[in-house]
DNA sequence: GCAATTGTTGGACGCGGTACATAAATACTA
DNA sequence: TAGTATTTATGTACCGCGTCCAACAATTGC
């Protein structure tokens, strides 16, 4: 019901013009019990998208352990762009612009992304074992390279309106040629 | 002196346990006035790296015409990190455990990220001509990719203690596999 | 039935950020 | 030099987010 409010008054009024009072009291319930349940406003956009990174974790493990890192990482972020099929697009970000959540987008996305950083570098670090400095540089590079293109690709997916098809083929042929440039260093 | 009383409250105090006010009543000014210079908290940790940033339109406009674009970036990158010598490491990076800085810079940095990220893709733009959506894509996710790996260059780096050296051959390293994946996407 | 735990609410507070009006300092002009 | 215009600094008030704490309701478990 939280989730519901927001989304309807900040297309009614925007982001920054909604108060969490308005949004509590539309759903029926105090400011603090919001605060329960959000920590951070911002918290209300990333709902469907956290719900979608969730299964990252998972899909990383079940990755055959024979494929080299850089692949079994391609294919895990397939797997979790599987998840956002066409009829599941997070509306915070397909109407940023009405929204205006830009900016508010822009100063939570990064603790998420950080977080799916270290995710992969920590597989990383379990499958390419040598710990020298070099290794490591390589590890977080890729991990964070491989993650921007593919938050590129959401974005141009978001983006391309209701034509947008899945997730995935745009996911997939984002960061292929990461996957591609990074499979020597990490070989 | 704004920024020097920042620095010196951050350290003592910590980020979050610094107010505003508190900063400008160093710096011998009123808190609108501090206002004035710096429009977000957070600025005050920026302005070593926004000034280090500043260089990448020149030395992208000073890319040879005939380089490869993602050779282009790589070279333009390189010019920007040797702007951080060992003598200019932002202490708001360095220091952040110390300062209790990650989250706030978690929040600022992904808007300095975009802009960035723009700037690449439109001089992507400009000297890889296709325009259909196909390349688009391909032009977002490379300038992600290779930002987000130079990032985690400057991390490692950032990271390395006083036994750091020049920041360049971190970000080199860091990002050549990009470039060198999606070159042939970019051709 | 009661106790303990959990969820909900109200109230108060601090701080960041904005808006606006005013005063000081500087620059320009005669 | 005097006076005017234009920044720049300051004071005041305000709003909203986020936190803390104490009181209260509801649920679970015995």
């Amino acid at each position: 019901m939280l989730e519901e409010a927001a989304a309807e008054l900040f297309l009614e009024q925007g982001y920054a013009g909604t108060t969490i009072e308005q949004i509590a009291r539309r759903a029926g319930v105090s400011r603090n019990t919001l605060f329960n349940y959000f920590t951070v406003k911002s918290d209300l956009l990333w709902v469907d998208v956290d719900a979608g990174l969730a299964a990252l974790p998972r899909a990383l493990a079940a990755c055959p352990g024979d494929l080299p890192a850089t692949d079994a990482v391609r294919q895990a972020l397939h797997e979790v762009a599987a998840g956002f099929g066409p009829g599941r697009v997070p509306w915070a970000l397909t109407q940023a612009e009405m929204m205006g959540t830009r900016s508010a987008l822009e100063a939570s996305a990064l603790s998420r992304f950080m977080d799916q950083a270290e995710l992969l570098a920590q597989f990383l670090a379990a499958r390419v074992g040598a710990q020298d400095a070099g290794e490591d540089l390589a590890r977080r590079s890729f991990a964070m390279a491989v993650l921007a293109a593919a938050a590129a690709a959401f974005g141009v997916w978001a983006a391309s309106g209701v034509s947008r098809g899945t997730l995935a083929p745009y996911v997939d042929a984002g960061i292929a040629p990461a996957c591609d440039g990074y499979r020597a260093a990490l070989g």
